[in-house]
DNA sequence: CTTCCTTTGAAGGGT
DNA sequence: ACCCTTCAAAGGAAG
């Protein structure tokens, strides 16, 4: 529900686009009413009503007391809830963590987020083992912890010292140089300097101790603006704005949006792009970036993101609430600042909407690997060839788009076609399995069509993470649900189906088989991992005996892998996560229904095979949002592919790999085996012992799967879904009742 | 050097 | 009203 669909169309009078505030009313607000004792977050709503109406009545010079919020920035106001006083980057690396103190504690920041029990001293959480530093209270104002020290483009997790020299430059422009920090407000816009304290996180970050030492940052950084004062490029520093401030820019919006910008409106190069304010969960990104990065040591950000994604999700609606709130006041804030802008300001960068376009039409380049190497050497394939990424995209977009004119893309597409025809199949597999399958296919296919399309995702896969993704029905603050199958507790499984159904049921040209063994095979999210390219001859997915074989079930094993340490990886929770102080929503066995909230539904799909039977099975188990589902397969098969651990696991699946094929049975077989075994809270314990047991299990299933793969699949994922997942099988197999085969790959997926 | 990837949410335009 | 698209952050990867 964060994200109801109310249109906002009215937003833009009403500053407060209260759509987070509705989302929450029901049960946030009264949550929030609940703990307002503890944060006063419904007085900050309240008050940012009044600040809001007040607002648009039209001072905008007038705010500085509206919200008593923003009066709590005062630095030494421990008290204060929803300002940052403290840098909201937990990490010195720059990564946001715009939480309250309170919301911190809530979140389970590390203990050192509030560290010295003043929330203003609170050293950068130096997760990561290092060591907070000492702030010295006397420095309280300038020092701050190490906001923006670093380059963006490191992630200099073990940061330290930053703050020592931040200390030291703080005062001078310089401290901005190689920020990440966006750049400041205009100064052409009269920002009153008690509005510094107004600004919200993202806009404070930098600017929160400026309570104290200097107000004049405040001033200058409004994050929102890539000015045109922002690289040399432009070279136009505004010379309105304060040029120490100009370099706050952050270094790649300054390459990316200004160098545009400034080409553009080389003529008016006053113009600064005013960038979107963050939405709720780009603030929750900004924040938790740093903290996945060094949990996941992951480094991309694509893959990152994803588990920010399923984090989100797992968040309590509570946190989520604050999040929606720090984001209100940044749109608030942003309005006031730029009345005039509208997001469509930035839209007018139509070139990047024509160049996505051409790239559908065109991506030539996308299936370069494959044309290239052809499928037998796929382990020469660039990564996103081997995830497929950008071919299933391609294959999308021919679907999708009305299969793009298909005569008439015939340069593209065609020689794409012509190229691999292998490639195509696969990809039709994909397609099949992402529910669009053939153009014929798709033709009929109003459904799944409609669906694609309605995902806004790009990739088939995303575009089923997405379909699961509550957003587009539900969102995690709402009780999603709403899925076709409330037990399901696999997204993959819905989505999959979903996808899946109307393809079989419409008859499709294509055999049912083909488009269940995508799903088997490449289990939903899988679209982009198991594609494999060999499904399309293979009557059953699960027959790693046809087409590549060796080469295939080979990656396909890796993928398994990958994909399966994905479930202790990324989304595993570390210990010492700083995720949440309260059980891991992710690991933990659902906590109370009770509770209602959406987060608690993202664990169902985890708790329910994970979790020990014993545990009632919520009958009706929302769908997990995107992501929550630890064991969605469908998540960032990148992440996995990123992370250090997955090495092993390759390693491992790999050598099963070697062993031979049905790595198909991969995922049904590991999964389900892996749930009996019941989940461990521990997720070290998980992640170590899981990847030994994920190639033992392999391993069995290898050696006995070679003759009742079908059966040991349905059997498997029937047993052990037979306590909660049941109920998300019987839809698959209702839905595909064609082949026992698929339905039971699809089961086995369903499971994750 | 630019674009993509990936996530969710906000907003605007189009139908 | 609904759907679709773009953009916001981020940083590695690929073109």
């Amino acid at each position: 529900m964060p994200h109801t669909h109310t249109r906002h169309g009215s937003s833009g009078d009403d500053l407060c686009s209260t759509d987070e505030v509705k989302i929450f009313k029901d049960e946030g607000d009264r949550e929030d009413e609940k703990i307002s004792s503890e944060n006063l977050l419904v007085e900050e709503k309240s008050s940012l009503i009044d600040l809001t109406e007040s607002e648009e009545k039209g001072n905008k010079t007038v705010r500085p007391d509206h919200s008593p919020v923003f009066n709590k920035l005062e630095p030494h106001t421990p008290s204060f809830n929803m300002g940052y006083l403290v840098s909201p980057y937990p990490y010195g690396n720059g990564a946001p963590s715009g939480l309250p103190v309170t919301m911190a504690n809530k979140m389970g920041l590390p203990p050192f987020f509030c560290h010295n029990a003043d929330p203003l001293t609170t050293p950068p959480p130096a997760h990561c083992g290092i060591p907070p530093y000492q702030l010295d209270p006397k420095a309280m104002g300038l020092t701050r912890p190490a906001l923006y020290p670093f380059a963006a483009g490191q992630y200099p997790y073990p940061m330290l010292s930053p703050d020592m020299t931040q200390v030291a430059s703080w005062h001078t422009p310089s401290v901005y140089t190689a920020s990440s920090f966006r750049t400041p407000y205009p100064t052409s816009i009269p920002i009153n300097t008690t509005l510094s304290s107004d600004f919200p996180f993202r806009f404070s970050p930098s600017l929160l101790p400026s309570v104290h030492a200097a107000s004049h940052h405040v001033l200058n950084s409004h994050p929102a603006i890539v000015g045109a004062s922002s690289k040399q490029d432009c070279g136009s520093q505004d010379p309105t704005t304060n040029n120490r401030y100009p370099r706050n820019l952050d270094s790649k919006n300054s390459s990316n949006t200004q160098s545009i910008d400034c080409k553009d409106s080389s003529n008016d190069k006053k113009k600064p792009h005013i960038k979107k304010p963050l939405n709720a969960f780009m603030l929750y990104m900004k924040e938790m970036r740093a903290k996945v990065v060094a949990e996941c040591t992951l480094k991309e950000s694509a893959a990152i993101n994803q588990i920010l994604g399923r984090r989100w999700h797992a968040l309590g609606r509570e946190e989520q609430a604050k999040y929606y709130e720090l984001a209100r006041r940044e749109r608030q804030l942003h309005m006031q600042m730029y009345p005039d802008w509208s997001s469509r300001t930035n839209a007018s960068r139509g070139k990047k909407r024509k160049r996505k376009q051409d790239a559908h039409d065109g991506g030539n380049n996308m299936k370069k690997c494959r044309a290239r190497f052809g499928l037998d050497q796929q382990n020469q394939w660039c990564k996103p060839c081997r995830r497929k990424k950008k071919c299933i995209r391609y294959m999308e977009a021919m679907n999708g788009t009305g299969a793009i004119e298909d005569g008439s893309g015939i340069d593209d597409l065609g020689s794409q076609l012509s190229d691999d025809d292998d490639d195509d199949d696969d990809d039709d597999q994909l397609v099949g399995s992402c529910g669009s399958g053939d153009e014929s296919n798709k033709i009929p296919d109003d459904d799944t069509e409609s669906l694609n399309q309605s995902i806004s995702s790009p990739g088939c896969l995303s575009g089923l993470s997405s379909l699961q993704s509550p957003s587009t029905t539900t969102s995690l603050a709402s009780p999603l649900n709403m899925n076709i199958n409330p037990a399901t507790p696999s997204l993959l499984a819905v989505s999959t189906n979903a996808l899946m159904v109307p393809n079989a049921e419409q008859g499709s040209s294509q055999p049912r088989s083909e488009s269940i063994s995508a799903s088997g095979s490449s289990s939903g999210s899988t679209c982009s991992i198991s594609t494999t390219p060999n499904t399309s001859n293979t009557v059953s997915p699960v027959t790693g005996t046809t087409g590549p074989s060796s080469s295939l079930a080979h990656e396909r094993a890796m993928m398994l892998g990958n994909r399966f340490s994905h479930l202790g990886m990324g989304l595993s929770h570390p210990i010492g996560s700083s995720v949440s102080n309260k059980p891991d929503a992710l690991f933990q066995p659902h906590p109370s229904v009770s509770k209602n909230k959406s987060s608690a539904n993202g664990f169902n799909g985890f708790s329910g095979s994970g979790v020990p039977p014993k545990a009632p099975a919520p009958v009706n188990v929302p769908r997990n949002p995107i992501g929550a589902n630890p064991r969605d397969i469908n998540n960032p098969l990148s992440i996995n592919q990123l992370t250090k651990r997955r090495e092993d696991l390759n390693v491992c699946s790999i050598a099963v790999s070697d062993s031979k094929e049905k790595s198909a049975l991969g995922p049904t077989s590991i999964i389900h085996h892996a749930a009996p075994h019941g989940y461990h809270p521990h997720h070290s314990l998980f992640n170590s012992s899981f990847s030994q047991h994920f190639h033992q299990q392999l391993t069995h299933h290898l050696a006995a799967a070679s003759n009742s793969e079908s059966t040991i699949l349905s059997g498997d994922s029937h047993s052990i879904n037979n306590g909660k997942h049941t109920s998300s099988d019987p839809p698959t197999n209702a839905n595909n009742p064609s082949s026992s085969a698929g339905s039971s790959e699809t089961g086995a997926i369903s499971v994750s």
